[in-house]
DNA sequence: CAAATTTAGTTTCATTTGAAACCGATGTGA
DNA sequence: TCACATCGGTTTCAAATGAAACTAAATTTG
């Protein structure tokens, strides 16, 4: 096991460092931004859950037709960036639960287009504020500065994700 | 939350603002950060599974024994951020992978101590390199000051995360 | 010290997941 | 026009997941 170079650690905190080959998980990107977005994923699906027995794709889905209706199957996918068996899933379900409706493409009888239904729209409305809400609490302990810093941080983050996997 | 801040679109895709009640999904953090958790995980495990075999749970024990050895199960799971289930059965697998060993603690014959074995070494080694190197390409494109600051604010964003889910 | 309680870790069971196979509908080329 | 590839979407099947039940060891309590 020879000494292997060090590295820089990405922050100034946890000064007393990683030695020789061996990582710092609790300081490793990726595996940072995975525990947040349990930790966050957690604390939304509660809500959506405890109040409208919603799963978190059917959520996502609901979200984008809230905003883009009519779409497509596919269309939700790229919107949602979920495969495609998920959204079928998450579409049957709310299918099923009369919160969306699906008529069928009449130039081509493949793709469907999805709308809310109106139960599915009070839904919406009635989650969107809790939705934002949960967001306001986890930025409140950001300047505005910072959030505009967080914005960019994350798209350029996004960005260099993709093209890696790209790539690959 | 009304009238937001005109912004860069991080997906250049969706101009056109959110309306009324409208939630813009492809703008909010519980979303964006999931969306970003998944995309390096998914680039990270390519890494691990193809070369290695390793799935994310075991990849994450060999790494919080590879800094910490031994452990026992349950101060794996708090180092990892897993349910007892996860690691149990990712311990399950190194264990009859041969890449890590268990002995029984003498003073409580219920706690494990958990070590890598040599084999898990030489992987945890080799590994450690090729996770920071995608670590290094993930924050290539950010200034050292941007890499202190994003530093700052996934701290403040996990505290805050995990305060609501406490508070619930 | 024996019963009751708690703790470490595993197993069970029902659900979720995603890759690959599949099914019609549509497009394409010879 | 008739194969053949392709596309939108669903289903299948095997693996991953997690809540809750469970086992065995340790601790507490009466």
């Amino acid at each position: 096991m020879a000494a292997r170079k060090r590295r820089q650690n990405p922050s100034a905190a946890a000064p007393e460092a990683e030695a020789r080959g061996r990582l710092a998980l609790e300081r490793f990107l990726p595996y940072r931004i995975s525990v947040l977005a349990n930790t966050i994923s957690r604390d939304v699906a509660a809500m959506y859950d405890a109040r409208f027995g919603l799963s978190v794709p059917e959520w996502r889905v609901m979200a984008v037709l809230g905003r883009f209706e009519p779409l497509s199957a596919g269309e939700v996918a790229a919107r949602t960036a979920m495969d495609k068996v998920r959204v079928s899933r998450a579409v049957a379900r709310l299918l099923r639960a009369g919160l969306i409706v699906r008529a069928m493409d009449a130039r081509d009888r493949r793709r469907s287009r999805l709308r809310l239904a109106a139960r599915g729209l009070r839904i919406y409305e009635a989650i969107v504020p809790l939705a934002l809400r949960v967001e306001t609490e986890l930025l409140a302990s950001l300047t505005s500065g910072e959030r505009r810093r967080l914005d960019r941080l994350l798209a350029k983050l996004q960005a260099r994700a993709e093209a890696i996997a790209r790539r690959d």
